[in-house]
Formats: structure tokens, sequence, C-alpha cells
DNA sequence: AACTTAATGATATTGAATATCATTATTCGA
DNA sequence: TCGAATAATGATATTCAATATCATTAAGTT
């Protein structure tokens, strides 16, 4: 995807920040991992394309992707936080299996609405929210 | 509340654990101290209480408290879990102020329906969920 | 009281994430 | 194109919450 790429490199400049290679190497790898990664998981990955990289770069980088709204922080629960693609999605929330780890983008537009309202009943302005569901997918249940 | 002491203790009997001087401690001031409270601010308190008391203690009765479903624990994002009771409430869900960390017990049952209906399409048991809701309060819209 | 078993507290350790800092690379104006 | 200015990098140390280890102590049981 090259418009992630794009608004990633205007993100920089717009805050004269340096585009690197080490930036873009961690940009393509990331943009092609498979949805939800930690940043040890990517810190591999990257390694193996330049093994010269640093852990700490992943990292920060990341947090760059998440700033420029190219990425999304998520937290399963798990103890790590997490990365997925954000640019050009839309909005989801999570359903993860407790048993095997399966996680299920998912949406209900009433739903969000609904958190809406609930927030401003009590003044609140919303600005994001986290919701995770928890339970046992289709393969797992009745298992053991 | 002696209803709650007193499921902690049939908790621990039936698990054939033992109810100690400093699993009593830390239960009584966790159930007196305010809501949301990480490990650190309550091992803090019970210290002034007994100052012998070492600091996994807290961290392990507190582990107890959630298993034995007396306390719940809550993750507002900041770093540190949290503990609430549980005992004699009903299930809720936080509302958070990003500016001054003020959280408000909200619920809402159209959404909790809404959940189940969503796991069950994607052929979920659902067990439970964790939802956060974030945004500016009252009192600290518009300000700075 | 003696015995069995779990709990405790001090301490060490883990693991994710961040901070520090000398060195290197990028940007941009001359 | 060349520097100067400035940000980025990678190695390393550090932080912080949480857990593991283990010798000693205390509960529960007979
Ligand atoms: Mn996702
Ligand atoms: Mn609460
Ligand atoms: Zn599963
Ligand atoms: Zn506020």
């Amino acid at each position: 995807m090259q418009a992630a790429r794009e608004q990633f490199f205007n993100y920089l400049a717009r805050k004269k920040l340096k585009f690197t290679s080490q930036r873009a190497l961690i940009f393509d790898v990331f943009w092609t991992a498979e949805n939800h990664v930690s940043p040890e998981e990517l810190y591999g990955q990257v390694k193996e394309k330049d093994p010269s990289i640093g852990q700490a770069t992943v990292y920060r980088t990341l947090k760059l992707l998440s700033d420029s709204t190219i990425a999304r922080e998520v937290d399963f629960g798990d103890g790590v936080t997490r990365y997925e693609p954000h640019f050009g999605t839309s909005h989801h929330d999570h359903l993860i299996c407790t048993r095997c780890g399966k996680s299920v983008e998912v949406i209900d537009e009433k739903i969000e609405k609904l958190q809406e309202n609930l927030a401003a009943e009590h003044g609140f302005t919303l600005s994001g929210h986290s919701m995770y569901l928890y339970g046992e997918c289709r393969h797992c249940k009745g298992k053991e």
C-alpha cells in the first residue's frame, strides 16, 4: 500500500522528523506482517531483513505509526501491546477466544451509538473506547 | 460487610487454604479502601497497620480475592492493575476522564445484550468482556 | 502436642517498555 | 554540492509492575 507509506512520510515531514531507512523498513515489514503483531515479534521479522536494526527503533517507530494514525495499539490482555494497521480501515473491536487466542474483528454500530449516549448522559465527551469480548470460539467450545 | 469476609473465609476453606492474620488484614483494608486501588497503594495502606507485611502477600491476596469473585481486576490503561470490590455489586463498565483520571461506573443493559448477540453471530460463547470509555469529563472540558 | 501443609517475607528475577548517550545519518540552506 | 544543524540510531542501562524462589513461620488437623 503506497498510500499509507506516503501518509507516514507526510506525517514525518509535518513534524520535522526524518525519513530514515530503518523507518522505511520497519514500516514495510509491519505493513505486510500478520495483524496484531507485538513489538518483539516485529523486531524478529525486521532483524531477518536487517540484523543491524535495534530493538528500541522498532518500539519507537511503532509509536510513531500509532501517533500518525497509521497503526493502532491493541491490548488483548496477554501482557504485551500489539499493533494493527489502521490506515484505510474502519474502527472495529475484538472478539477473543480465551482458549486458542484467536481474534475476530467485529463492529456493531448500535453499540457505538449507545456508548456515545451513555457517555453524554454523564457529561463526558467521548474521545475513544476499548472493548474486548472474551469467550470460546466455535472450535474450542466443548473441547477437553 | 461481614458477608464478603465470610465468603472469603469459605472460599479459602473450600480450597484448603489458610485464613491467616495477613489475609484478614488485607481484606479489611481493601474493603474500606477507596475504589479502584492498585496493589502498591493498598500495600502502603496495609503497612500503616502492620509494617511487617510483605508486598508479595498483598499481590497474592488480591489475586485470591479476584479468584473468589470478591474483587475484580480493572485496567484503566495507566500501566497498573487495579482492584474493585465485586461481591454484592453488579457488573458495570467504566467511563474515564483522560485529563483528570476520574472514573465513573456505568452500565447499559442494551449494550450488554448487543455484545452477547454480536459474539453469538460469530459462533462465540461469551464469558466476559472489558469495556472502557475514554473522554473528557464535564469539569475538564474546555480547560487550558 | 505433634505433624502436615500452606503462607509468609525477603530477595532475586522476569519481561516489557523506556531512558541515556555517544555516534551516525538526514535535511536543508548557503 | 557542501556543511551545519538537528534528529535518529543502536547499545546499553534502567525502570517498574509483577512473579518466582526459598528458608522460616504459622495454620489447621489428629
Ligand atoms: Mn484488529
Ligand atoms: Mn468500578
Ligand atoms: Zn478458540
Ligand atoms: Zn476530568
